[in-house]
DNA sequence: TATGAATGAGTATTCATTCAT
DNA sequence: GATGAATGAATACTCATTCAT
């Protein structure tokens, strides 16, 4: 018993290393260009063992997009659930969650939102995680508008600008992240959040 | 004399096949996926031929990003350029036409600003035209703010968020075209920008 | 002791578990293209534990010729030791009992006498029991020499001719059999048999 | 114009080659044991050129076959179409060329008549060259017994129980060549035909 | 100018097999 | 006795690139 739950810990810390590998490599090289002779290098197995974990390349695809969609709905919901004193500061909490979710994470932002790897493995998009994200956000904005403080009374013509407004934050910072000579990020991000909700809200 | 020129007409010509042919491929299959082979094939001659107008397949993706950063500044700069009632309303033109180059070319876009490719080719960002059209985005947010119509005064920071909030809906229009529904494109466009101008200029 | 036995008893039952699920996927897919594991999935046990039992992939191929050959050896001596009302009928039994062992058993039929895979193993087959068979056959045709009912008198020479033509039919039925628009095999058999014995007994 | 007809000979020469190659291992160690790597090796080519003359491994077996499949029937049609005095004396020549063929190519024979690997190119057999043997075989029984010559009427039935004779004889001889003490050759197949022709004809 | 021929290095993946447990 | 982990060598095939013509 002990014996079995230990393999099974130690299988789960090499599928880790291998995610972990991949992540990187995927981020740095883009998909395409990591063969699994690099993975296998990066963790200095041979790359038969990986074959041992996972069935093939897709598969540590898979598993890491499932991991990163997890661990992004986690962002989200925990700023959407905190307690907050009013719809508003709920609404800019989510979308500071999204935009540091890609700040913490850029590998798998990138891999999620701006490769869009998931479409890779045609796995629609429609039904899966990303999108419960996204419906979160509509479902706080119908809040503000049924509240009547907002001019546009469309909650996904709402929804999809706020997304651009902050999906082009976030991909921009992770993309040009050395490229730009950014302001200072935290104030960028403040008047980024400031203007967006500001505008939207009826004065 | 006329014989070196039309050689050289010649010569341009069938370059830009190549890179007709390569951005195509690319945007279609992703940079790492096109060989060149596939880019013979396209244009039907043999891969061999492509080596006497170009060094290597980076040197394709260079050219193809140098044409691609003209046709984008083109965009911005007609849009400028073009007489326009007030400074606003200028304004508004330039960021839709960035929008717009994003939509009529999708390929160009999405190397240049989406998997940011430049980078892959270590030529520094910030010396390039790309950044040009950002230059010429914060002269006429400065412009704005001359005219005291702005409540921030920072154009750096106004025009990072800008930048930010037009790219987001111009990638994400370009990455999830098929993968989600959107509302009607002019609208969302319209509402976007009304609501991103509307929240920067002081009421 | 007993517990000893029981444990050769167990051994000997999955070594034949393997040799059973081996023959099948060989014949279905040809001994080159069935890997230990694929053997290993059959028999719902780890590819390693296959290597408790044999030495190695060829091992499994011998002692499975091994098996097949003694299968073959007993439905011929069957058939001769079977009582018949005189040698021509003992001699006709004997030739369809081994078309029958063809079609009976179409897989160790197959990897014996078409495919030869005992030459792979680089065990001569002069020795072997294959040419007991054979010898069975000359056996009795020598035993209607004696009787006088034949035309010709070299044994090894009928014998041969008759072992060509038994062993025709039986890998043409078992190579085509679904590729091949064969009479009904009953009378196919039957008519093969009837002239050939026929021609081989002065009138 | 002498350039190009010089340079498709030397492509048709470098595919013989690999045809050559190819055919020798197919024969030695089964089309499964025999690698790209191998072949290229035995041509001292790297095994990346053999791709420039076929597309890939299954392609040159199919040319293999294609090519053996026509001198198979070159070597029937001759037979049958040679002059001869009598119906049964074409006949017994058509039978003397099958045999004659597999003897002159075991490779060919293996592989298409033992081996089956036509069936492996899911090319139905039905419509191919093998079957125009048969259907010549077929016709010239046919012959012989509107001219009253044979006992049975049925030439398919006939001709299935011809074919299976003296395709055992052949493969037998192929593939025992070196693992049996075989009578003399050219003895054991004039007994073989006149044993086998022997018992078909109306005495 | 254009290309057929050629290749070394690389791709994902599978194999038979060994070893430690 | 049974197996999970591990691997070196092999598989068919593709790639960017060079060279001779």
């Amino acid at each position: 018993m002990g014996s079995t739950e230990r393999r099974n810990r130690e299988t789960e810390e090499i599928r880790q290393k291998i995610i972990a590998a991949a992540t990187q490599l995927f981020i740095e090289e883009g998909y395409a260009n990591v063969s699994m002779r690099k993975i296998a290098q990066k963790i200095e197995y041979s790359p038969t063992t990986i074959y041992i974990y996972f069935q093939n390349k897709e598969e540590i695809l898979r598993e890491l997009l499932d991991h990163g969609t997890a661990l992004f709905l986690d962002y989200i919901q925990k700023a959407f659930a905190a307690p907050a004193p009013d719809s508003l500061t709920r609404l800019r909490a989510g979308l500071k969650a999204y935009i540091q979710f890609g700040l913490d994470q850029p590998a798998f932002y990138r891999l999620m939102f701006i490769d869009n790897l998931e479409a890779f493995l045609q796995k629609a998009m429609c039904g899966n995680d990303r999108l419960q994200g996204f419906a979160l956000l509509v479902e706080h904005i119908a809040e503000l508008i049924d509240q009547g403080q907002c001019r546009e009374q469309d909650e996904q013509l709402i929804g999809q600008s706020m997304w651009a407004s902050i999906h082009g934050l976030t991909s921009l910072l992770i993309t040009y992240e050395h490229h730009f000579p950014w302001n200072e990020q935290e104030v960028l991000i403040r008047y980024h959040l400031d203007t967006l909700l500001g505008s939207f809200v009826r004065k």
